[in-house]
RNA sequence: GCCGGUGUAGCUCAGUCGGUAGAGCAGCUGAUUUGUAAUCAGCAGGCCACGGGUUCGAAUCCUGUCACCGGCUCCA
């Protein structure tokens, strides 16, 4: 019989041949490396039967495909060794994820870290076997019997699309309820590890139990496991909260209390550079200032609907004098007071407002983690009013000008969403539509590509949102423009059009950055703590190499400061290697080093975090190169 | 909030079987005046997260609370 495959060349083989068949034909290293198959675009294993003229794709572990099938196949021998090691353990369910895979558990006795390495060891024995993944298919009946003892097994089978078979994969004793495809044999699993344990709950809704989840990870070779291993490693390095401590930028404070971040003066410094930027960058772009209070009244949080849909995530109203205020979680209902202050004229339209503004949300325990999710943050927000024939627009310019402010920081990959219409919302389906359909078009025109997260948008509106990853590879949502209609109609905002009849405009609600928090922690992981020179709190440490060149190294101090360049002067009486070991740890961009050799030739020696040592220069010379690095961010 | 883990000096961490607290770095003092990642010596520093219990005796065992860490759920 002939096969045809992906370059549409023709294969002879004998009736009854499997994919591994026309893998092996091919050669043996495709043999080797081939883990399953796509006939037809469905994706089988490699022991399947094809007929005459099927297409047939062999998937091999290098593909991201195949790895996935990897590492299935990894969750179902960890599944296989834990059913060993806790007999009367309940099975839930056992994906691949982007980086390794993990198998949820109901487990007779509780499991730790600590019961991690025995469980591998029992793995390791399942692919030492080398036992082989068996496929097989049979009726709901006969499924629902094999699985009588697992309940999650037999929820799943209950809800299996009517049309698809219900299959089994059988390795060693082990089966489980699997769709597939599967490598061949546990012997291909070369180079696995365990990483964690954790809670999870089943199918991810709280109603439901908790199971215990294990997680692991699963390469093609040990190699490939190591390097993964020392970069999750080179990722802890890069944790903002290790280098927020060892570099003096923030604290949380156990008696603040928790969520709650303190900014030291290295901190506030990178901030408040970040925000001079923010701010000029906004009146480059049209944007005024407002300001607004912290607290507000209870009941514009009532008329702006917070106080219905949004409270479980506010504080507790406090009583002044009778009268119920709260804490403000958004800045939304004190710019919109600013606009209702007076009459708008379409002409004035679009305003935008920008404020860099600090809120505070109810975030549950269990949730807070470092600068990337607090309490009280600010938020680098703005809100646009515009007509509806300029709404597109609008978006399109918050598109162009975010890429422009991450671009200045350095990031260029970010996860863009689109989120719609949640379950607990307010608003017509007509007006929902209407502003989803301008973010897409949005999107569209701006060119990028995005992803739909359906019912994820804000109970007044749609959204996009661009996620950042940190240095464990989680994604945090910074940026999100929103479209809302709803607010103007609660609070009756208007302007008065060409016709001289009223109008309603619509809201977008935007920050680009997120808050200040997240993004300064996304940052830090970013640069590692190595900022560069237009952010790093200390531009420039001067290390007189003795007491005897303290005066013109405060010369040198001077001239840079002069410069607004952020200097500082090591006068300690340690060893120029000591000092520069300190410059070093606290990742200053420039250290320059000035002894005799400098002072008689009116030069500095230059040293920097990122190059070691750069040889000797005139000061003058270094004085304007810094200046315009800092002029142009780079 | 939920599951599992952790909490000892400013930081990173030891602390055995329940017998009363230890190191390195940082800090302070003194000596050294140093040329591209740690000069030497001395001193000081602790309500062992907090509360209750068991015990002759608790950093250690039990228990409650708080915080943190890894996830889940939820979010900028």
């Amino acid at each position: 019989m002939k096969i045809t495959l992906p370059d549409n060349s023709h294969f002879d083989l004998t009736e009854g041949a499997t994919a591994l068949d026309v893998a092996a034909g091919v050669g043996p290293r495709l043999a080797g490396a081939a883990v399953a198959a796509k006939v037809n675009d469905i994706t089988v294993d490699l022991s399947y039967h094809l007929d005459e003229g099927d297409r047939v794709d062999i998937i091999t572990v290098d593909s991201p495909e195949g790895l996935g099938v990897l590492r299935h196949s990894a969750a179902h021998v960890l599944a296989a060794a834990v059913m060993q090691l806790y007999p009367g353990a309940k099975l839930g369910i056992g994906p691949a994820t982007r980086d390794g895979f993990y198998y949820d558990f109901q487990l007779p006795r509780p499991a730790s870290e600590a019961d991690l390495p025995a469980i591998e060891a029992k793995m390791a024995e399942i692919v030492k076997a080398a036992a082989r993944f068996q496929r097989r298919e049979l009726s709901r009946e006969d499924a629902a019997r094999e699985f009588a003892g697992q309940p999650f097994k037999l929820e799943l089978l209950g809800e299996l699309p009517p049309e698809e078979p219900a299959s089994t994969y059988t390795n060693d004793e082990f089966t489980d309820l699997c769709r597939g495809p599967h490598i061949p044999d546990t012997g291909r699993l070369k180079a696995f590890k365990l990483v964690s344990v954790a809670g999870a709950y089943w199918r991810g809704s709280e109603k439901n139990p908790m199971l215990t989840r294990i997680y692991g990870t699963a390469f093609p070779t040990r190699k490939e496991l190591e390097q993964y291993l020392l970069n999750l490693k080179e990722a802890e390095r890069r944790d903002h909260r290790l280098l927020g401590k060892q570099l003096d930028l923030f604290h949380i404070d156990d008696e603040v209390g928790a969520g709650l971040p303190l900014w030291h003066p290295k901190g506030a410094l990178v901030r408040k550079v970040i925000e001079d930027f923010w701010r000029d960058a906004h009146l480059d772009n049209d944007y005024e200032m407002v300001m607004i209070p912290h607290i507000a009244s209870a009941d514009l949080w009532k008329t702006s609907g917070h106080w219905d849909f949004y409270r479980e995530n506010m504080y507790s109203p406090m009583d002044i004098e009778g009268q119920e205020y709260i804490v403000k979680p958004m800045n939304c209902p004190g710019h919109i007071k600013i606009y209702k202050s007076r009459i708008h004229s379409y002409r004035e339209l679009p305003i935008r407002w920008a404020e860099l503004g600090t809120v505070y949300r109810y975030e549950r325990s269990g949730v807070l983690h470092g600068l990337l999710r607090v309490r009280g943050f600010t938020q680098d927000d703005a809100h646009i009013f515009c007509r509806p024939d300029q709404l597109e627009e609008e978006i399109l310019s918050v598109i162009r000008f975010v890429l422009f402010m991450l671009g200045t920081f350095g990031f260029d990959q970010y996860d863009v969403y689109l989120s719609t219409r949640p379950e607990k919302s307010v608003g017509s389906d007509e007006n929902w539509e209407k502003a989803t359909g301008a973010l897409k078009a949005a999107l569209e025109k701006a060119g990028l590509k995005f992803a739909v997260d359906p019912g994820e948008g804000v109970f007044y509106g749609p959204k996009i949102d661009l996620k950042i990853r940190d240095a464990l590879g989680r994604a945090w949502q910074c940026t999100t423009i929103q479209v809302d209609f709803n607010l103007p109609e609660r609070f009756d905002v208007t302007y008065v059009g060409e016709d001289n009849e009223v109008h309603r405009p619509i809201m977008i609600h935007r920050a680009l950055l997120g808050s200040l928090e997240r993004f300064m922690g996304c940052l830090i992981e970013h640069y590692a703590g190595a900022f560069p020179l237009w952010l790093a709190p200390v531009q420039v440490v001067i290390l007189p190499v003795a007491d005897r060149h303290l005066d013109y190294a405060g010369q040198v101090a001077a001239r840079l400061n002069q410069e607004r360049i952020r200097v500082q002067l090591d006068y300690s009486k340690e060893s120029v290697g000591k000092k520069i070991r300190n410059a070093e740890v606290d990742k200053v961009p420039y250290m320059l080093v000035i002894g005799d050799r400098e002072e008689d030739a009116g030069m500095v020696s230059v040293r920097s975090y990122a190059g070691g040592d750069l040889g000797s220069r005139p000061l003058e010379e270094l004085v304007a190169d810094l200046a315009r690095r800092v002029e142009t961010k780079t």
